[in-house]
RNA sequence: GGUUCCGUGGCCGAGUGGCUAGGCAGAGGUCUGCAAAACCUCCUACAGCAGUUCGAAUCUGCUCGGGACCUCCA
């Protein structure tokens, strides 16, 4: 079998991964900032490394997976500052920060569960860890390469560059960044304009304050990653993953901090997927274009024509390679919500197809192809996570599975071994690894149980050719979205639509 | 302006030198009480121009078009 190879963005090589502990892995991914609702684009890098994390456990490495909750300093609550210019009665009204923080972290938790995430080894907490932060900061001052101004820490971009390779990651050289004009908070107190903040001071009406030695403030915007990713992964671990927007300057900054503090690059592996898109647009803030993951769920936003399910979401971002831009279309989520229900069906049906007692007569060619497709896909997920080419894979495998439950291919065709291996292949990459679920209504309940009644009740009534009857109870369970499908083999089987 | 990525058939998307990617849609067919589903077949594209090569969607150059980052951002 080939061995893993993922296309690190630090070295833009294409690379195999060894891990620095044998059999173990650390992975620190980038999560949410809890100040408002997630949208489709957050949930990519989500469901990316969801993957990225099932498909290690999956080749036997013992993992710790590492994601934060944003929950402090630096962002601004939706609606506050507005709200306070507005009046100030109504700051007995609003929300308490840490009663925002609470309600998106759920809202968050919610989404992730949706969409069948594992929950992360740790999930630490800006807020939680506020002393580790401002260790570091101490130690970066210390060590010389962050000053102190009215109670504000930044750090020396310039002092660094001169010694370490500052935009190595991000690809830019110091002298060339643009001369920006715009008026930032806090602009005038750093010696140079590429320095990032470490500690901020509050203002007096800033509610999430800290003590600190610098004063009362909050940690800046990197500090965290670095404080909570040494505090659980070590100075150096293997992977670091985010969106490709935090490259630059976050994880360029991470990297300078936790160099710092730790004589060495704190990963050796920096994965970034790239970005949803909305008419070739990132879909962020700044174009205000989002979709709310709830939105996509329900299909209450203007852009959607239909509510898109969770596994739909998921299917439609494996589809594509996790370093391409996806473009959100509502065409393009139809095609996968049919796809995956089709891929879907052919699961459930190579599940119930009895695999033969012993090999009869084996199609040679047939059991080749078939077992090609299944090598390749171990190759194409090993190839920086080709999911998108191992689902195509998959596809092609499909027709075969119906044609052997339809008996238009004989169940010997495959030989034992094959079809084992057919069955543990699509198992473990769809469920295991692809994190797929049934999202059929009747898996478990009573329904399962009404619906072989109608269907009992119905056969009797084609069996004495009564199709009015027969008919009335398909169609009004058509109108229910519950589709009865007449197999060859006179068992009628239902899908929900 | 700097750095960088991309432009694939009606839509979405793999693919980095030769071999049908795949999904969805569309057309025809098989099956079926009728459907639906499934299966079979078809639709064979690579922004433009020039070059390298026996051979290019894939390499090089230029042109056009779009995006990302440089500011909060997944």
């Amino acid at each position: 079998m080939s061995e893993l190879k993922v296309l690190n963005s630090y070295t833009r090589q294409k690379e195999v991964f060894t891990p620095i502990t044998p059999g173990h892995v650390g992975m620190y991914v980038c999560g949410p900032t809890v100040s408002g609702e997630s949208h489709l684009g957050h949930a990519r890098p989500f469901i990316t490394f969801d993957v990225i994390y099932r498909y290690l456990l999956h080749l036997g490495y013992k993992v710790r997976y590492v994601r934060n909750i944003t929950d402090a300093g630096h962002f601004e609550e939706e609606g506050r500052a507005a709200e306070d210019k507005i009046s100030n009665k109504a700051v007995l009204e609003k929300l308490e920060p840490m009663e925002l923080v609470q309600k998106y972290t759920n809202l968050f938790h919610w989404a992730m569960l949706q969409f069948n995430n594992l929950e992360p080894s740790i999930e630490p907490t800006a807020t939680g860890h506020i002393v580790e932060q401002i260790e570091m900061i101490k130690a970066i001052i210390d060590a010389g390469y962050a000053y102190e101004v009215n109670g504000s820490v930044y750090f020396d971009v310039k002092k660094y560059a001169e010694h370490y390779p500052y935009g190595k990651l991000s690809g830019r050289i110091l002298d060339e960044q643009l001369e920006t004009t715009r008026d930032l908070d806090g602009q005038d107190e750093k010696r140079d304009k590429a320095d990032f903040a470490l500690w901020k001071a509050a203002p007096p009406e800033h509610i999430m304050r800290w003590v600190s030695p610098w004063g009362e403030g909050f940690p800046g915007w990197h500090i965290e990653c670095s404080a909570m990713a040494t505090k659980y992964l070590g100075g150096q671990f293997d992977i670091h993953g985010g969106g490709m927007d935090l490259q630059f300057p976050h994880h360029e900054s991470e990297i300078a901090q936790s160099t710092i503090c730790n004589k060495e690059v704190p990963a050796r592996y920096w994965l970034h997927n790239n970005m949803i898109t909305v008419n070739g647009k990132k879909m962020g803030k700044s174009y205000n274009n989002q979709i709310k993951l709830t939105e996509m769920f329900s299909g209450s936003h203007p852009l959607l024509e239909q509510a898109y399910s969770p596994m739909t979401i998921r299917f439609f971002i494996l589809q594509t390679h996790y370093r391409s831009t996806l473009d959100f279309g509502n065409e393009a989520l139809q095609a996968a919500e049919k796809g995956l229900k089709r891929l879907w069906e052919a699961y459930e049906n190579l599940q119930k197809i009895e695999t033969p007692q012993s090999d009869a007569q084996p199609d040679e060619a047939l059991n080749k192809k078939v077992n090609d497709l299944l090598s390749e896909m171990d190759d194409n997920m090993n190839d920086d996570f080709n999911t998108a080419k191992v689902l195509a894979n998959i596809f092609e495998i499909v027709p075969v599975i119906n044609s052997i439950k339809d008996k238009h291919i004989p169940a010997t065709a495959l030989s034992v071994e094959t079809f084992n291996r057919l069955k543990k292949y699509f198992h473990d990459y769809l469920e295991s690894i692809f994190g797929l679920r049934s999202e059929n209504e009747a898996d478990n309940g009573k329904l399962g149980g009404v619906l072989d009644l109608l269907i009992d009740i119905r056969k009797d009534a084609r069996s004495r050719k009564d199709y009015a009857t027969s008919d009335r109870i398909r169609n009004q369970l058509q109108e229910l979205g519950i589709l009865l499908k007449d197999e060859k083999d006179g068992s009628v089987g239902y899908t929900f639509q």
